[in-house]
DNA sequence: AATCCTATAGGGGTTTTCCCCTATCCTAAG
DNA sequence: CTTAGGATAGGGGAAAACCCCTATAGGATT
């Protein structure tokens, strides 16, 4: 018995999901979250074998965050992202920050049952659009992507920001004291080199960390 | 027994859709469709009572131009849009082109199908995160394009707030008082009727206060 | 072994924001 | 003429952010 959590932010969305996984006999969802930072509590929490994650959800923490920061607490558990996308630098995201799978939302319902399976025997499963040989060449070339000025943590903290989170928030979502947090913004204007508030949302519309569709 | 077509161009979210509603013995799935033109054909064809039209599809026709061609041909099958997005603009294009309901991802599977219910009758169905006094002026306000909830002031100031701007800064830009900067903040926050600075955030970004791209 | 980087946390003081009121002037609608 | 709403402005107090500095533990690099 495979146990699995399910995690979008749209509830017919999952709905949906766990009323098609919950066909299969040998899989048991054992939660469900509608947010980034409920699923990072629920499967520290419930320990799920496997957690199928979407990867657009608001609040700041979305399904990249929250697996970075679930796989940054327990490397037993493998995460499934699901995405309607499939182009090269989600995918890329995808296989940085150590994910096992990447499955389509237009994929169909037989296709996740597979990867949920694999994924649970330990192996990756990125079946996309994209041909195979242009996703080996991802995994190899893993880690090699220019690295960003901020570090990880960094630039968790500066998506919340821009968000418009306080610093209580922030702290809250990723367990750490405020103090931290603004030591983080602090570290984070002063590699940027910037002195507004304002230059730092503009930095940070800039290089993406605000998606408006 | 309600007939319903089921439009949506993601496969498992469709087959989740139909899990959910095949569970109310008073609805009857008689179709699905993966693209837009699909759906007008399905539509014309089978004559849905109701159709369940996911708005964003591929290939041109969008849930938008698929429900027009739909309302054009057949002023007896109801329309309820289905769409992640509950801004303004989204609900605006619903109401001119006289969609019967709009119902987010988001909301609970019963409030699908009371939706069904509802326009099955003939009423319309607009249940969307907005008070329901800007749907109404929506409402009263269908043909008039220019209808936004938020004065010009309002807007500008809230352009300039999500950018990072202190209530100085945004002062001096509009050559105000800071106090009237933070009357506006507040009067916004009121309107949109939002208690915390990130849900603020979060409605500019979705109604494109802030241009990335 | 020594050094650097990252992530963490705090003290203490200043500045800014936030919140809940009141208030005036002007214009448009009834 | 009265009422409503929009834009302006302020008082006063609580909360939060910001700034500068110190500090420690763990990992990677040299």
């Amino acid at each position: 018995m495979i146990k699995v959590l399910v995690v979008d932010d749209h509830v017919l969305i999952r709905k949906g999901l766990v009323l098609l996984l919950e066909s299969y006999p040998d899989i048991s969802i054992i939660g469900e979250a509608g947010e980034g930072e409920e699923a990072v509590r629920l499967a520290l929490k419930e320990e799920p074998d496997v957690i199928l994650m979407d990867i657009s959800m608001p609040n700041g923490i979305d399904g990249i965050v929250a697996t970075q920061e679930i796989l940054r607490h327990s490397k037993n558990i493998k995460v499934i992202l699901l995405s309607m996308h499939d182009e090269e630098g989600y995918i890329q995201e995808a296989i940085e920050i150590d994910a096992d799978g990447y499955v389509l939302k237009n994929s169909q319902g037989g296709e996740l049952y597979h990867a949920i399976k694999q994924v649970h025997k330990g192996e990756k499963y990125y079946k996309v659009g994209l041909p195979p040989e242009q996703i080996d060449r991802l995994f190899e070339n893993k880690g090699n992507k220019q690295a960003s000025i901020l570090t990880l943590r960094e630039q968790e903290v500066l998506r919340l920001v821009v968000y418009g989170y306080t610093n209580k928030q922030i702290s809250e979502k990723l367990s750490i004291s405020p103090k931290t947090v603004e030591n983080h913004k602090s570290n984070i204007m002063a590699k940027l080199e910037l002195k507004q508030k304002s230059e730092l949302i503009q930095y940070a519309i800039a290089n993406h960390y605000i998606d408006s569709q």
